[in-house]
RNA sequence: GGUGAGGUGGCUGAGUGGUCGAAAGCAGCGCUUUGCUAAAGCGCCGUACCCCAAAAGGGUACCGAGGGUUCGAAUCCCUCCCUCACCGCCA
């Protein structure tokens, strides 16, 4: 949510950021300066009569205590609690429409953004490592998998449908390693705090990191639509500190967190779904950070290198992007992607999206920080995925075969895995 | 799921319809005094928003959240959330 007396104060500057973004929303501001000014009238007229009316009842108190009536006075006191109620339901209406137009402002990107409308215009930032070469007959997961009964798609869909996955033996035991194996590395190396958050989400945390209101069909809801199955650790793990005022010393807090993810991809019919690429629900392990204003740029670079950093010790290739303002999340100033190179695809796979979100998120969690000079500030939330599973285990196996048929399994993963192969 | 007790400012904790944004204590900040690692006295000490060009200043709201009753609500009523205790059920 953007801050409105930003927009009061600047809104030339707040449209043109925004309107890199080639969303069209430059005409929002518009309108919510309207109702602002509307708005700020109401309340002061409200606080007007609501001071008049406290005058009165005070008098009215001050006879009563002597023994004296006060009808007249009473009299005046029900008028204007009648104006009362009608300029306050008018300010509370003012009130509501203006946070609902907020609500559905995305942030402003950062200037070192690219411009450019969709991810054509998405810049490859540096990549690490190089396609490994394999012989001709590549095997992409689906047949690795069956080869060694890595997964059991069919069984899966008897119990969900499509779109889930049920990895079985290897595959399963593969699947762990990697969970344990991230989440030891950021740790004990990167120095996360590790957090196992509830996976069922209340409604209102949805809407601190801007799942709600505009992306309710992309979740699975419970109770009526109260709760929802966490799309993305990043929700259970940023509102952990929801209205809170944190001590500015324990910034940056730095937390780790394994969780499944539950998605509807309703929007994706027709979209590459063979296989686990794009599945309803996954394992993702995620990286969330708070920090102080100053460094979160600074932030983001470290907390981009601590994801890459699993994929360099899995020896995988991949690339970094930097996604241009078009195609930039709702709530993201900047945004990575990282893409791991998928053999059996021939192409490259997102698997991590790491993105600043400024102040977007903690203005709307009512998440604060206690500045030295005593003033509450919001802190600047980072999240990145340190990797969806699937994809990963996709590209793992992939990128893992050899000549003779079987999977070798990295060097850094054998311990976790319990073995050098799969064969 | 049932029953009971609760949720007040950084903390402890008063306050059951009027002058209560809220006693008192602790912690914190400032000053004064005393020649001793401290004590005493005095003052300050919440947040958000609105008015004001700004500062100064003024105002409104907030006692878990949201409604209601009333001229007036921390206080009465309703709903919800949460905490604690006991009972039941269950991994």
């Amino acid at each position: 949510m953007l801050d409105i007396r930003l927009i009061r104060e600047k809104p030339d500057f707040v449209k043109s950021r925004l309107a890199v973004r080639c969303g069209g929303d430059e005409a929002r501001i518009d309108e919510v300066l309207r109702v602002d000014a509307d708005r700020r009238q109401a309340e002061t007229s409200l606080q007007q009569l609501n001071a008049d009316r406290k005058r009165l009842a005070k008098e009215i108190g001050a006879k009563r205590g002597r023994g004296e009536t006060a009808e007249e006075l009473e009299k005046q006191g029900r008028e204007i609690g009648q104006k009362i109620v009608e300029l306050d339901q008018r300010t509370a209406a003012l009130d509501n429409e203006q946070r609902k137009l907020l609500l559905q402002i995305p942030n402003l990107p950062d200037p070192s953004v690219a411009t450019g409308r969709d991810s054509a215009a998405n810049v490859v930032v540096r990549s690490w490592g190089e396609k490994p070469t394999l012989d001709a007959k590549i095997l992409d997961h689906l047949a690795l998998s069956e080869k060694w009964n890595l997964l059991d798609l069919e069984r899966a869909a008897k119990i969900s449908g499509s779109g889930f996955i049920c990895f079985t033996g290897a595959g399963a035991r593969l699947e762990r390693a990697l969970i344990n194996f991230m989440i030891d590395l950021h740790t004990s190396a990167h120095g996360y705090r590790e957090v196992s958050p509830p996976f069922v989400i209340r409604r209102e945390c949805m809407i601190g990191t801007t799942q709600l209101p505009k992306f309710e069909e992309e979740m699975y809801g419970l109770e009526n639509g109260e709760l929802f199955l966490a799309p993305t650790a990043e929700v259970p793990v940023t509102n952990l500190y929801r209205e809170e005022i944190l001590p500015a010393a324990e910034l940056p807090k730095k937390i780790v967190a394994y969780t499944p993810c539950f998605r509807r991809e309703a929007g994706s019919a027709g979209r590459e779904t063979r296989g686990i690429i794009r599945v309803h629900q996954f394992d993702k392990v995620e990286l969330v950070k708070i920090t102080l204003p100053e460094n979160s740029y600074a932030e983001l670079e470290s907390l981009t290198a601590d994801a890459e950093r699993v994929l360099q010790l899995l020896g995988l290739h991949y690339r970094i992007l930097g996604l241009c303002a078009g195609d930039l999340g709702f709530g993201s100033a900047k945004t990575y992607d990282i893409e791991v190179w998928s053999p059996g695809q021939n192409a490259y796979l997102e698997v991590s999206s790491c993105s600043n979100y400024e102040e977007f998120q903690s203005r709307r969690m009512n998440l604060r920080f206690k500045d030295s000079d005593g003033k509450n500030r919001f802190p600047h939330t980072l999240n990145g995925s340190g990797l969806a599973l699937p994809r990963l285990f996709a590209a793992l196996i992939e990128s893992g075969q050899q000549p003779d048929g079987s999977i070798r399994v990295p060097e850094k993963l054998q311990s976790y895995f319990g073995g050098a192969e799969i064969r």
